[in-house]
DNA sequence: CACTTGACCTGTCCGC
DNA sequence: TGCGGACAGGTCAAGT
């Protein structure tokens, strides 16, 4: 489930990857994963090459050096995998989920210039592609999302105000409302909650000083942890090169009903909240009424 | 109006 | 073994 910190580590393959490269063909199968048209993929693809890639909220962006970007979406199964002209075959085994390339969930195929090639995966078809002019994504793009919860700039006051737009919501639905902050998903909630020892139906307008400060710390340290880690692999996400992430090995609550509390022992529960399975520990995340 | 739920998909897992 | 149903969760539209 791509979150900030997996869409942030494909960014950062990525733009190594990429970067220079000319586009040579695209390849694609079903319209909803790929919106742009064949006069788009003439006019402003073919030719194309990639200045740099960039990551807002968790959406990717492959500028281009003609006025155009990409915008991509992975949603919850979709991948962005790097080949080579020299590494075709399938990373190391043991950290690499995806073998020969196109597979059965290849959706779209781009082909550079030097012939290596980026493949778009994708099972569930929920991620999509779309084109964009790179001049309007600051307003068509970014300005639907709510603060980048790592910029430097971004002050506890700031994520304060932001949760204060929800006063009455329980405060995992607002973690999980990309409009109020942007790039945390169910993983990063769960384990955020945790950190700050806040139950997750929580209304915000109980949320005392204390807990709003560990919250916003706890959201940090664990996006900083992640992103070290190279995001969390469930099924199906990968990096740039294939291979998978390894947060989740560290993972204090989320998938880890049933087992102890990393701080207190006590056994680690599964909930549904806002629609989703929410991971807690009863002891030491309690419910304020 | 504020907030919650369902649809979009496909693969996997569980119980019968 | 096979089959039906629940489940996984990011986002938006529809519902309460």
């Amino acid at each position: 489930m791509p979150e900030l910190p997996e869409v942030e580590t494909v960014k950062n393959g990525l733009n190594v990857l990429l970067k220079g490269r000319v586009i040579d063909s695209i390849k694609y199968d079903t319209p909803k994963s790929f919106l742009c048209s064949t006069e788009e993929v003439e006019q402003y693809l073919v030719g194309a090459g990639v200045i740099g890639v960039k990551r807002r909220a968790k959406l990717l962006l492959i500028n281009l050096d003609n006025g155009y970007s990409l915008v991509i979406h992975l949603k919850m199964t979709g991948q962005l995998v790097y080949r080579g002209t020299t590494n075709f075959g399938a990373g190391h085994p043991s950290r690499s989920l995806v073998g020969q390339l196109p597979d059965k969930s290849t959706r779209v195929i781009f082909t550079f210039r030097d012939h290596s090639r980026l493949f778009f995966n994708d099972q569930r078809k929920f991620g999509w592609i779309k084109l964009e002019r790179t001049s309007s994504l600051a307003e068509r793009v970014y300005k639907k999302f709510g603060p980048e919860p790592l910029a430097r700039d971004f002050t506890l006051a700031d994520f304060k105000k932001r949760l204060l737009l929800r006063p009455h919501s329980g405060i995992k639905a607002v973690l999980l409302d990309q409009s109020i902050v942007s790039g945390i998903g169910n993983i990063y909630s769960d384990e955020s909650l945790w950190v700050a020892k806040i139950h997750p139906l929580t209304k915000v307008d109980r949320l005392n000083d204390l807990k709003l400060s560990r919250l916003y710390k706890g959201i940090r340290v664990v996006l900083n942890e992640a992103i070290d880690q190279g995001g969390s692999t469930d099924r199906n996400y990968v990096d740039a090169l294939g291979r998978k992430g390894g947060y989740l090995n560290f993972a204090r609550v989320f998938r880890r009903e049933g087992q102890s509390c990393p701080r207190c022992g006590s056994k680690i529960i599964k909930l549904k909240v806002a629609s989703r399975g929410t991971h807690i520990c009863a002891r030491c995340q309690k419910l304020v009424a």
